[in-house]
DNA sequence: CATCGTTACGAAAACGTTTCAGTTTTTTAT
DNA sequence: ATAAAAAACTGAAACGTTTTCGTAACGATG
């Protein structure tokens, strides 16, 4: 089914069709119903390839996404980022495409891959965002949007990481905790305004933090969030309160107190971030910080779109989304007498 | 970058060009050297579009996933089984499509997104897959491989569900219980495998099976495996053991025995399938059937290739494969006096 | 009636490939 | 040295679109 069977189902020539299926003006009402109704019958559909050849617009979107535990689509947290992604993308006519530099036998670049399937524009997320691939792709020509790291004069889509742990630190605060710990995750844009918001937030509390009470891990990593909990919670003076870099991870802490018959949250509290659903349905429930993965996700493909179809009218921005609080029941209350 | 420029460079006409990286015989080793050598330098990659247009070879596959729950990406087995597809396809040189039914404004079934990206195969899973659109699509003339069901004359990889509900109901004997109740997912060729399976191998044991310890529930859906499991331990004649759809909506029986008071495993056995990773972190771990996730992608993607490329000397042929049982902390053992 | 403007349509080039059917060059056989 | 055969290369069409430019038809205008 071309558009040349169709062209003459119509009785009419190929550039009469696509004119009409296309939306030009130098048709007559007349022809378009028909040509646009003797399509709709016989299902056509213009042909992906032969359009994007013409065009130079695939309808196609990037998605670079390489974390650091190889989880891929299965990532506890970003998964909900990229299906809203899809899903948004959908909406205005775009498939998408994962970027990856292992095409068949040859390797390729982000970038080669990019140019190779002829992609209209990319969303970069949760990578490392100093490989030089990834930075040769984002000083390309092409169309970018960020998800949590900054570019400049790129789009951007950041949850707001520093009002995030800001509030869950401060309602640990009103649980009566002073002796907070905090398993971050490795250096990255979102590492450091996490860390920094939690160093800040500790400040304005006059609560100083000392140095052994910061740890690290992977993110999305139990295994290393296990072992990190294990040593805070072995140090001489143990803190009351864990902070762990996500959710997923947040299991290795549940372990951990587990194997050292700690109880949570009466012996120890921790909590973790992202607000994923399954750890909503852990005993005890996980207190963490909801990010808005429909909005993330959403934004980023609507506002790649948005640069994508309208270049001179759009400016990158950075589009800040919010994120909510889960209370949830790992945070114990410290008794009255402990409170500074 | 495109193949005329690079012919240029390598004073070659066009056909040259493209014949010698085409593996060609008519090219002399000197000639087929110098324009690997060129193109490699120039990093030139020959533009997708125009040659699945020309050869209508796209080196794309298409992915056809909707689930009831609408988790899609998130699906907590099956993401795992689309990231395996996902990485073996790529091995393949080829990148993933995913098929929905709504592209911007207009709404295309299945087959014509096939169509209009021109993709070279298919892959169904976890799909209603008496729906109308899908037998529409496997009726078509698409290279189809589908996992968890068979159709005619057609491609199929198969979870060895029979042997694994054996094994758990085998390994669930040996600790004594009697009185198993099974909450299964919706009617589906999967679901009657393993329902099928319970039955035989309850019989087999000569163990009756009362109506009321059967009862259903959506797959991947915790909320109604929790009502489901709050019924079955409100029979008067309550199960000691209750095996539930799969290990996410399990969680849902988690909940329920902790709403009732219940001590998981010493006042009530549960059991998943799947076997995913994030349940062998919950306490008690959970005792289920692991699905080879790697092994069903990677075989789902590369029998699919293997149509698309010979489809001559491949015959359509179905794969089962094995899956493991994982013994986990979440059925008890019954005292001997309880054993029949 | 000639001219002009509109309106509606069509011819053809172009996008970047692959591949068929030549054509030129080189090698081999006589 | 010449013809034939083989090897190496090239021209051009084709894939299914979009889009520029041209033109036919037609009513309106002077």
């Amino acid at each position: 089914m071309t558009i040349k069977e169709l062209s003459k189902k119509c009785g009419l020539s190929i550039s009469t069709v696509s004119k009409a299926l296309n939306g030009y003006t130098d048709i007559s009402e007349a022809t378009r119903e028909t040509v646009t109704k003797v399509a709709k019958e016989m299902g056509y559909y213009p042909n992906a390839h032969a359009r994007a050849l013409k065009t130079k617009r695939s309808y196609n979107l990037g998605v670079l996404f390489v974390d650091d535990t190889q989880s891929g689509l299965t990532h506890a947290f970003f998964s909900f980022v990229l299906e809203n992604f899809k899903k948004e993308a959908e909406r205005h006519g775009y498939d998408v495409t994962f970027i990856s530099h292992n095409m068949g036998e040859t390797s390729m670049t982000y970038l080669e891959h990019c140019h190779y399937r002829e992609v209209d524009g990319v969303c970069i997320a949760c990578i490392d965002f100093l490989d030089t691939e990834v930075t040769q792709l984002v000083n390309s020509e092409l169309p970018i949007v960020t998800i949590d790291h900054l570019f400049n004069n790129r789009m951007g889509i950041q949850s707001n990481n520093v009002e995030g742990i800001r509030q869950l630190v401060d309602y640990i605060f009103t649980k009566g905790h002073r002796k907070i710990a905090y398993i971050h995750g490795p250096r990255s844009a979102v590492t450091d305004m996490r860390l920094g918001s939690f160093y800040r937030t500790m400040e304005f509390y006059q609560v100083p933090v000392p140095e052994e009470y910061i740890e690290s891990c992977e993110y999305n990593d139990p295994a290393s969030a296990f072992a990190a909990t294990k040593k805070l919670l072995s140090l001489p003076n143990r803190p009351t309160c864990i902070l762990i870099s996500d959710d997923y991870a947040a299991l290795g802490a549940y372990e951990a107190a587990a194997d050292m018959g700690l109880q949570i949250p009466q012996d120890i509290s921790i909590a973790g971030y992202d607000g994923i659903p399954m750890m909503q349905l852990m005993k005890p429930r996980l207190t963490s910080v909801l990010q808005d993965t429909h909005r993330i996700g959403a934004e980023a493909a609507s506002k790649l779109v948005q640069l994508i179809e309208s270049p001179k009218t759009t400016i990158p921005e950075i589009t800040v989304i919010p994120c909510t609080l889960i209370k949830g029941e790992t945070i114990g209350e410290l008794p009255k007498q402990d409170h500074k």
